[in-house]
DNA sequence: GTTAAAATATGAGTATGGTTCATGTTAATT
DNA sequence: AATTAACATGAACCATACTCATATTTTAAC
């Protein structure tokens, strides 16, 4: 499907065959996300995450084409682990739950990740500015998830109308409870609360009763 | 209020007094536009600029002490003119209308900016990603006016509730808005139709009724 | 076990782009 | 007319992403 965008992949490198290199690359990955977080990817010299990796730059760029290849490598990290935490929303029973509960817990589990995993909050950040195209596939996936649960609670609505609605369902909680962090501690809960209000307003506003 | 924050505001440079060198800035922020909108920021040199704005490197740093306040100059230009287009909800009259005139007002008021200017999609793409502060203040600015005027339809609530309701509609409407871009237009369209739902919806839970 | 091929390792060197600064020129001020 | 302040200029500086020719280690073939 994916077309070799200059900006996606500049060139391929050599994958890590042996021990001793993946182990390479995984030192990298986290000394240049520990860098990242610390002074932001502008700062982070490939020269420094190679010399606290304790690697030769040369060898960095065995594995890596270009210092955005880094940071992409660390968002599909995360990429997987935020799906392994949405899995349990993949499955029929989800349907059977009210919907102020499935609200509150499709929240409550977005809170959990990103509080768990402080460091995401700044690779996503500097994600969302320099590839926009990663995260919006991670977006697009969960739209679909979502869509395909949509008829059973939404059985006289059509293909467009799961497909706006899911769309406002992922952008709309993702970006507020993106913005809660950054905010104090109070006003946080308060946001993650009226999420949950906005998208069940949003919702009961389609006709479901249950 | 705010110190010099060193990401902020790196140098203070010498602004232009005389006539010439105003004209001379002025180039430089049409070039710096076009070209940002054309490659993006990190690919758009300072000597490119310089260059087709006919303009020598040196005198560009005259005006500018680093490439990151041409943005913000040109940040700033868009934000006088997004307030100028909300000016006209600053005003008492807009609390008699109903809550759904409202709502579509306000929507269709940032589509049309959105939309009439093409440039500031780019732009704002970029300050959103290396200098978040600058939209947040434009955001906060926003989030007090509507805050202002919610006791006007929700006279029983108290401030805390108003400062998380206009953080939320501006928030989401916001986000939804810019999203909207990027879409198909007829996408686009429905994206509109929907964001004016959500936020009814969710105002219409707090217990208006007009 | 020897050897050829493939993979990996290395870091001095290159290219590019942001920024400076010493020196000159033009406009305002006295 | 003289002094000062604002503006102009571009060669040079410097930091940083990235390369590449060369050396070493691992794997595979026999």
């Amino acid at each position: 499907m994916a077309e070799n965008s200059s900006k996606t992949t500049a060139r391929t490198r050599r994958k890590p065959r042996q021990a001793r290199s993946m182990e390479r690359v995984n030192r990298i990955l986290d000394v240049a996300e520990k860098i990242f977080i610390e002074k932001g990817y502008p700062a982070a010299t490939t020269k420094a995450i190679a010399a606290q990796a304790k690697v030769p730059i040369g060898s960095l760029y065995q594995f890596f084409p270009d210092k955005e290849a880094i940071l992409q490598a660390l968002a599909e990290r995360y990429s997987d682990l935020f799906f392994s935490y949405f899995q349990s929303f993949d499955t029929p029973e989800m349907t059977e739950i009210s919907l102020a509960d499935y609200v509150e817990r499709l929240t409550d589990l977005a809170d959990q990740f990103f509080s768990q995993h402080p460091g995401h909050y700044a690779v996503f950040m500097e994600v969302q500015a320099r590839m926009p195209e990663v995260n919006d596939a991670d977006d697009d996936r969960l739209i679909q998830m979502f869509a395909t649960m949509l008829p059973k609670r939404y059985p006289s609505l059509n293909v467009e109308d799961y497909q706006a609605i899911a769309f406002v369902m992922v952008k709309a909680i993702g970006n507020l409870m993106w913005l809660s962090f950054g905010q104090s501690p109070d006003f946080r809960k308060r946001l993650i609360k009226e999420t949950k209000r906005l998208s069940l307003s949003y919702l009961q506003s389609y006709g479901s009763v249950k």
